[in-house]
DNA sequence: TTTACTATGTATAATGA
DNA sequence: TTCATTATACATAGTAA
């Protein structure tokens, strides 16, 4: 056993990298959750790919709903849009399914936070 | 001194919850760059708020275009803004800005991962 | 491959300035 | 209030089944 310090490099074992992905992302998963408990904020999770019809998502379904339904309405949000749509050229050099698999975790915060 | 085991409860105190989120923000944002390197994912960070002209970025404003024009492009998302859209009655019901904070972590994952 | 283990690295609660 | 400290709770790298 013995863990070595984390070295903050990619993981060129793919089944290392795999298993180091899965178990970070549980982690995140998990701080995100707790961390909508602790401070009283709406959150949820989304992970999708094109090889998966559905994405998974966090806490449900209904929950990615209210947070993408505030996240759009957000002033920050239409600037994001804006700005996606200025890159569309960057879009167009986009043409590999090997960068067609995402992951996303989107927090609500109350002012009072 | 002496940590306490962590108490998955809303934090009634404003001072400590603060302290709290800033910490666990500090520290999510560390995982998330991490786990880019370590699995070479592309990533990026939001916070906004209706309250600043700026959302606030990670790693940088060039970054979070590429992540969202990608996220955009994702299947996922597609059937996520669908989902939003059928969420008119929900928005309608939220109309107090306490609500309109957010924070957004995106995380692009490639296949081999 | 996934799961379970556990020693150890890391994040952070509580404190003091 | 925010910053720095540090003891300790927690996450996880490496291993084995």
């Amino acid at each position: 056993m013995t863990r070595k310090k984390l070295k903050l490099a990619f993981i060129t074992n793919d089944s290392a990298r795999k298993a180091t992905f899965n178990k970070w992302k549980k982690g995140l998963m998990k701080k995100v959750s707790e961390l909508s408990i602790l401070c009283s904020i709406d959150t949820c999770a989304i992970i999708y790919s094109p090889y998966e019809s559905q994405p998974e998502v966090w806490p449900d379904t209904q929950g990615v709903h209210r947070v993408l339904a505030q996240f759009k309405r957000m002033p920050g949000m239409e600037q994001s849009k804006k700005m996606v749509n200025q890159e569309s050229f960057i879009q167009k050099r986009i043409a590999n399914a090997s960068e067609q698999w995402g992951f996303a975790i989107m927090i609500q915060v109350q002012p009072n936070v």
